[in-house]
This record gives structure tokens, C-alpha cells and sequence, in this order.
DNA sequence: CGTTCAGTTGACCATGATCAAGAGTGGTGG
DNA sequence: CCACCACTCTTGATCATGGTCAACTGAACG
């Protein structure tokens, strides 16, 4: 109980409150098998059935999908608490890539200990399920950054995505966070070009709507920023999202 | 065992064998409570948290999300046997809202009967996360298409996706198959304007790749607008593709 | 100390957006 | 039955966002 809880636990009480039997059933599951990876290694490359599951404990990753003329399109990043797989618990192929960025720390779990987990830990199970969900509409979040927004506001709701995600499993110091991606990871994600990356990432910076030096992202202000990306955080489903909004704000269900 | 199977039936067996016993509970649950949809009707809007859970089954809808400046983006079509949000299974609240396209024909599932078969029927559970899973990989395709492919290719793309998400449940005719979407719509799914939808779309039928005449979607040559699409089926995880493959196709899962 | 990789800058270009107007179609009510 | 309205599709002219190509800087690392 003394013990700081890792990033699984974390982010599964983001969503569903877990009794003390809970906490130390995830723990033993996380401390059972680790594993690190490099960065720029794929952990589970597209087509493949890894025979375990992955949680990430410590570090970024992207998942990703490659076309035939090799242009890659980022399509989720994944942080500590994230889960790698669970597709494969009933699908049987990878239909995308992972890979590390930074140096990662994972627990491996086995089919057999999560299909435990599953038919005996209620709250667990379905504290999984609500990450696999929330997963599934930041996908969408992505859908509607493509589509609809222009390349300062999709890169500023990235920032915000990535600081709000970091500051849900408490990995946020202030308003600044480690920020690892280059330029390059950020057009892959965004659909831009670095070039134009970097000179957008110029503008936010002289709009002093960001800082980012050496691998760590600051926010001055961050409902400025939420603005600038046209944020609604609601899509993260996070319990306590009260700190980022304002009376200003217009509720998200209001009209129509 | 001589009627002919719903929607959700056909579509969950795409995925997984079912028994006779299967059918018959699905049978009876898509029988249970149906309702009928307007076009251009919220089925469910954002916000909401509706009691039970709808499975389509005849009609098209999309899923989309609004920008505060009235600016609309479709995250997914849904066609017979989509379910509509199971999510709510889980989550709380709808965080995207659902419109009906055509007339809709939904059945009703209220949450008992759900719990009733996730409890009882593993096949049909599993099939059941299935369709969840397929639709998230479909979310990562979209992201794919919205960040990588030219305007031509994101149209070539989705009328390849949609052909072959009807073809897999049979509601295609040949080569051929409705096709309710406004250039509006496919405008909204695709990040373009209608305005260049419709330039695109008359290049498309000049270079013989479609033909789209009253609602309906003919397909001359599937694998050229595979080809002109960049669409690598795989993402759809359907069993039966090996209609709209052939030799010449290097194999996703081939090198690197 | 050279190599590699991330970031930066400039010049030019192309895809797709915007604005505006008109044509075709279907539905509705007088 | 016809007039009107609404909606979808179509076309043209102009513009802007972001892409492409290429070269250079600076830091990190062996």
C-alpha cells in the first residue's frame, strides 16, 4: 500500500475505482515478465501474432501503418498504462506496427494470466476494456484532426493530447512534460511534411503558445493552447478534466 | 435453419462459426424490438447515453463529430449488422453522435438481454468484440487515408471499403452495390470539399474506374481501383478476400 | 573528428479551398 | 397539374495552405 502504484494501475483507476486485492493482483501481473526495447525497434511488426500481450511501464511509442511507396502514417502514440495488443487477444494478426521512440520498459503478459484476470477480476477486465474504448475514440479524435484541422491546430491538439494523456497517469511536472518526438514523428502523426512541421512549430512557439527544449514540452498557458488546437478534451473520457476547462468554456452538450 | 439469416448474423459469422443454437438466439434478439429511422435523423448524439444498444439492420448511417464552426466530420459509415455503440456497454456517455442516412431498420438490445449473452454465449461474445476491433482497425485505415493519400485515392479508397464491407454481409449485386452517400457526405468522411469531391469523382468515372448512376455504385475493374486507391484490404479482416486478390498483388506481410 | 540525425531556411510549385453562380431533380402544396 | 422550394450536382475563377527540393547548421556520439 506503501508502495508507488505503477503505470497500469495508474491508468486503470483513471477509469474504475479498484479495491486493494485489484492493485495487487496488477502489480503482480506487471512484475511477473519485463522487457526493454531501443528505441526506433519494432515491438510487434504488422502481420505478426505475438504470443503475449505488452504493457507499456515506461517510455513512448507509436503505433503505425506503412504504405508501399514507404510513407508512414503514425495513428496512435503509446505511453506508460497504454496497451499494446489487446486486439490479439481475439484477433489473430497484427493489421499495424509498433514501434519504440524512446527506450521502453513493458510487462509481457501471457494469454493464460489475462484470460485469468478476465474471468475472475470484474473491475480489472473491465477497466481494460475502457482503455481498448477510450483508445478507440482518440482514433477518431485523430480522424476529425485530419480532416477538418489546419496544421498549427493539429499540432497544437497534439501537444495538448500528449500533456493531458501524461498528466492522467501523473508523469506531468507543472505544465511541462517529457516530449520525445522529433519533427519528423510529429508530421507522421499530422499528415504534414517536417518541413512544414518545423515552421509551424516555429509559429506556436513566437504565438508563445508552447516552449520545448530538449526532449520536454512546457505550456504557458494552457487554455490558450486547448484553443488554438480546438480542444474538447471530453474525447479522453479522463475523470478529472476540471482543471483545463473554464466557465468560459461552452459545455461540449450544450446546443443542439 | 431454411430463413434466411439477419444482418448481425451474417456479419458475426464473417468472423467466427456460429452453431444453429447461435442463430437462433440472435435471431430472436434482433426480433425482439426494431425501430425505424428517418434520414438525416440523429440516432444518437453526442452526449447522450441512450438505454440500450442498436445493431443496424437495413439502411446506412455514419458516425461523425461536430467543430464548434458547424464543420462536420465522419468518422464511419454503418451499414447492416454494425453495432452502434457498444461502447455504452462500458463507457458512460456518447462521445461522437450517430445519423441515419437512408431510412434506418434498427433492432433495440436493451442491456440485460446483452449481459444475458455475454454470459451465456462465448461464440457470440467473441464475435461481438470482433466487430468492435474490426472497426477500430477501420479508424486507423481512415487515418491513413486522411493522412497520407491525394484526394483521388481517399475516394477510390472509401468506395473500395464500403464495396467490400456490403460484399462480405452479400449485399452486393456483382459488381455493383448501393450507394446512398452525397458527394457532401463523402466530402465530410474524406477531409475534402464538395466541390473537389466532385472534380475528383468525374475523374474517377473518365479514367473508368466507377460508374455511380442513381444511387448506385458499379465497379468495372476492382483490382485497378484497388490500385488507384492504395487499398490493401487486410485492415478489414475479412475471411473470404482472395475474390479481389491475385498473383501479381505483393503480399502484405512479405518483406521487412 | 568525421558521421549521422534533427532541426532550419529559402525558392518555387501544386493540390485542394473558397466564392459564386447556375443546372438538374424530386417533393410538396395550392 | 403546375409552381415553388430545397437539395444535390456542376462549373469557373482565384487564392492559400502546405508540399517539394535542396542546401546548410548544430549537436550527439563513436
Amino acid at each position: 500500500m506503501g508502495q508507488l502504484p505503477n503505470a497500469l494501475t495508474r491508468r486503470l483507476e483513471e477509469y474504475t475505482p479498484l479495491t486493494a486485492t485489484d492493485r495487487d493482483e496488477l502489480q503482480i501481473l506487471c512484475d511477473q515478465s519485463t522487457r526493454t526495447i531501443q528505441p526506433k525497434r519494432d515491438l510487434i511488426a504488422e502481420g505478426e501474432a505475438p504470443p503475449c500481450i505488452y504493457v507499456i511501464l515506461d517510455g513512448w511509442a507509436c503505433h503505425y501503418r506503412m504504405l508501399e511507396d514507404g510513407s508512414r502514417q503514425i495513428v496512435d502514440f503509446a505511453i506508460p498504462g497504454d496497451l499494446c495488443d489487446l486486439n490479439l487477444f481475439i484477433l489473430n494478426r497484427m493489421d499495424h506496427s509498433i514501434s519504440a521512440i524512446t527506450r521502453l520498459k513493458l510487462a509481457q503478459l501471457g494469454r493464460e494470466m489475462l484470460h485469468n484476470i478476465v474471468t475472475h477480476c470484474l473491475n480489472i477486465t473491465t477497466a481494460l476494456w475502457w482503455v481498448e474504448l477510450v483508445s478507440k475514440s482518440i482514433h477518431r479524435e485523430w480522424i476529425v484532426n485530419l480532416g477538418q484541422r489546419s496544421a498549427p491546430e493539429r499540432i497544437a491538439h497534439l501537444f495538448c493530447e500528449m500533456f493531458l494523456r501524461l498528466e492522467s497517469i501523473g508523469l506531468t511536472q507543472g505544465f511541462s512534460c517529457d516530449f520525445p518526438l522529433t519533427q519528423n514523428d510529429i508530421a507522421d502523426a499530422t499528415g504534414l511534411t517536417s518541413v512544414h512541421v518545423n515552421r509551424t512549430i516555429q509559429e506556436l512557439r513566437k504565438r508563445g503558445l508552447i516552449r520545448i527544449e530538449r526532449q520536454r514540452l512546457t505550456i504557458p498557458n494552457m487554455l490558450e493552447l486547448q484553443e488554438a488546437g480546438r480542444v474538447n478534451p471530453d474525447y479522453l473520457h479522463h475523470r478529472r478534466l476540471s482543471r483545463h476547462t473554464d466557465a468560459g468554456r461552452v459545455s461540449s452538450r450544450g446546443a443542439k
